[in-house]
DNA sequence: ATGAATTACGCAACCGATTGCGTAAATTAA
DNA sequence: TTAATTTACGCAATCGGTTGCGTAATTCAT
C-alpha cells in the first residue's frame, strides 16, 4: 500500500516551500533550473503523483470534456466517439461519455451531472425527443464551450459540426432520378431533428428540380428502428402508385428493407432502387451492395475534438460561432445500378 | 453569468454554520428535518450546485469509473460500453472512457492518467499486445477495484467477466463436425489473449473428441483485420487438404470471408461451411446468413457495471475474486446448414 | 424541579495544490 | 563599494466541502 505523498512531503525533503515545489512541477519560469531538477528528481524517486482533486479545486478546471450522445452502440456514433477520444487523449484531456438513450429527460439529467462534475467543455448530439434546450444555458451562461455535432440545434453562438444534409439529401435523390426512378419514397428519421429535415428538404428539392411531384404518402417518418421495416414494406406493396426508388436515411434500416423486399419477390435494383445513408459496414455486406452517402464519422469526431480544444485554449474568440460542414460523398453500388 | 454560490453563502443567508449546510445537503441524521428543509429550500432558490472538486478533494473519491477498451468503434465493444454506461448512469457514477488502440504503451498511459484522475474503479479489456500487467499494480496496491472483461488476464484477486470461450469454441467446432465437416480451419485472433486461445483449445478438444487430427496449417492466427481476408482465402484455395469448414473468431471477418469465397466460386454451405463469433448485426445481413455464437455484449456491460459497483459500495469482500461467466449460445443459420 | 440522556448544531482542522504579493539573495550598473 | 535591477523563492490566503469532537439546547425520567 503505497503512501500518498504530496508537495508538502517533497518540500520537507528538499527544505524548500510547497509553493516552489508546485511551481517546479509546473515548470514555472520564476524557478531556477537547478531547483526544478532537484524537485523533479525527488518527485520521481518518491513516486509522487499530483492530486488532481486538489489541482482541480484550486484551478477550477478539470481537464475533462463531457460528451452526450443518443446511444453509444451504433456504428456511426461509436466511430465519432473514437475520433473524439483520439484527440482528447492526445492532448491529455479525459472524456466523460454519457448517453441520453433518445430521452430528453435523461439528456437534461446528463447535462446537469456533467456540469456538476465540472467538465471544461461539452459535446452533444441531441436525442430524438429534445425540443427544449434550456439545459444548456447553464453552460453558455458560464461560458463553458458547447458544441453540437450530427444532431444539432440552432442555439445562438454554438458551433456545430455536420455534413451538408440538405445537399446530401439532394444528391441521393438526384441519383435515384438519374437512374430512372419516377416515384421515390423517402424514409426519414424524426423530422424534428435537422439532420433528417434537411435531408428531406434536399429530397424535395431534387424532385422539384426534375418536375416530379412530391406525394405526401411517399414520406415515411419513423424512429428507424428495424422493427418497423415490416410495416413499411407493407406500405410499399399497397401503394397506389408503384414505387421504384427508396431513399432511406439510415443504412441499417435500408439493408433490412432490402432483405424484406427481396423476400416479397422484388428485384433490387431492377424493380426498386434503394439508397441508404452513412456508409455503414453493413452496406457492403448486403446483396446487392447498398448505394449510400458516406458520412465520415471518424473525421467528424476528430474535428469536434479539435474544435472544442481550440475553444478551450482560448485561441479562438468565444463569439466566433462557427458552423463546420464536412463533405459527404455519394457511393454508388449495386442497389441503384443495373 | 450566474454567480457561484457555496455552502458558505447558504450558511450566511440562513445564519447557520457551513457544516450544518453541508450535513443538511447530504441528509446527515444529526440534523433536524426542519433545518434540512430550510437549507434545501434556499439551495433551490439560489440555484446552489455543489462543487465536486471540493467534495472530491475532501472525500478522496470522484464518483467516477474509468474504462479502458482496445477500441471504441466495434459493434461488440460499443454495446458493452452501452451496458456499462447504463448502470453507471443509473447510480450516479460518471464514466471516463479511453481506448488503447491495441497498444500496450497507450494502455499503460491511459491507466496512469485515469489513476491520476482519481477514478474510483477501473474496468479494462486488454489490448492485443499487452503482456505485462504492472500498470495495474498502482490500482491493486491502493485497493482500487479493478475488473477485466472480455479480454482478461490472470492477475490474482481480479474479478473477470467473460463467456466460457473454451466451451464456445468447442460448441462451434462440434456443430461443424455434426454438419459433416472433416477438415476444419480455425481463424483466430491473437493467441496471447485468452479469449482466443480458449476458443482455440475448445476447437482442438472438439476435433479430438471426434478423432479428427488437428493440422497445424489449419490454424490461422491474425489480427482479424479484414484486409487479411484475401491472404486467407488464397491459403484455403491452395490447401493440400480440401477445407470444408471454417470457424472464425469474429463475425466481421467471417462475413468478408464468405464474400470472398463466393467470389472464388465456393458455395456456402455446400462446399464450405462457416461459423462466426459474436452475433454481430452483419451476420444476419450476409447471404447466406451466418451461423455464429451469441456473445451478449450488453449483458456483459451490465454485469461489469453491477459487479464493480458492488465492489465499490463495499458490500462484497474485496478478497472475493470472482470470475463471472456469461452464457453463450449457438445460433444456427444458413452458412452451416443445407 | 433537577440531573441525565439525547438531539442539534458549531468550531476548526483538514484535503493538496495554486498563486498574488512581498522580500531576501544574486547580479548588474555606476 | 554602493545603489539599482533582476532573479528565485517563501508566506499565506484561497478553492469549497467534509468531519471528528465538543457543547449548548432540548427532551426525558424521576
Amino acid at each position: 500500500m503505497a503512501k500518498k505523498i504530496t508537495i508538502y512531503d517533497l518540500a520537507q525533503k528538499l527544505n524548500i516551500s510547497p509553493a516552489t515545489v508546485s511551481r517546479s512541477l509546473n515548470d514555472h519560469p520564476a524557478i531556477s533550473q537547478k531547483t526544478k531538477d532537484k524537485v523533479l528528481l525527488v518527485a520521481k524517486e518518491t513516486g509522487y503523483r499530483t492530486n488532481k482533486f486538489a489541482a482541480n479545486l484550486s484551478k477550477q478546471k478539470s481537464n475533462t470534456i463531457g460528451v452526450i450522445v443518443p446511444k453509444l452502440n451504433s456504428n456511426f456514433m461509436s466511430t465519432v466517439l473514437s475520433g473524439i477520444e483520439k484527440i482528447a487523449n492526445d492532448i491529455g484531456y479525459n472524456l466523460i461519455i454519457s448517453q441520453s438513450l433518445e430521452s430528453e429527460k435523461k439528456e437534461k439529467l446528463n447535462a446537469k451531472t456533467l456540469f456538476d462534475s465540472g467538465v471544461d467543455a461539452l459535446l452533444v448530439s441531441l436525442a430524438y425527443e429534445t425540443e427544449n434546450y434550456d439545459h444548456f444555458t447553464t453552460y453558455t451562461d458560464r461560458k463553458i464551450p458547447l458544441l453540437f455535432f450530427d444532431r444539432v440545434c440552432d442555439l445562438p453562438n454554438c458551433p456545430t459540426i455536420t455534413i451538408d444534409n440538405h445537399a446530401a439529401g439532394f444528391d441521393a435523390t438526384q441519383h435515384l432520378i438519374e437512374q430512372g426512378c419516377k416515384n421515390i419514397v423517402h424514409i426519414s428519421g424524426n423530422l424534428k431533428r435537422s439532420v433528417y429535415s434537411d435531408r428531406f428538404e434536399g429530397y424535395q428539392r431534387a424532385l422539384y428540380k426534375s418536375d416530379i411531384p412530391f406525394r405526401k404518402e411517399n414520406l415515411y417518418e419513423s424512429d428507424l428502428n428495424i422493427e418497423n421495416v415490416r410495416t413499411f414494406v407493407e406500405r410499399i406493396k399497397n401503394s397506389k402508385h408503384k414505387v421504384d426508388g427508396i431513399f432511406v436515411s439510415n443504412d441499417t434500416f435500408a439493408v433490412h428493407c432490402i432483405k424484406e423486399l427481396k423476400k416479397e419477390g422484388y428485384r433490387i435494383p431492377e424493380d426498386i432502387k434503394i439508397i441508404g445513408f452513412n456508409n455503414d459496414p453493413v452496406s457492403e455486406v448486403i446483396s446487392p451492395n447498398l448505394t449510400t452517402i458516406e458520412y465520415p464519422g471518424y473525421k467528424m469526431g476528430i474535428l469536434a475534438g479539435e474544435s472544442i480544444i481550440s475553444h478551450l485554449s482560448g485561441s479562438i474568440n468565444i463569439q466566433s460561432a462557427d458552423q463546420i460542414l464536412i463533405k459527404h460523398k455519394l457511393i454508388i453500388r449495386e442497389s441503384t445500378q443495373l
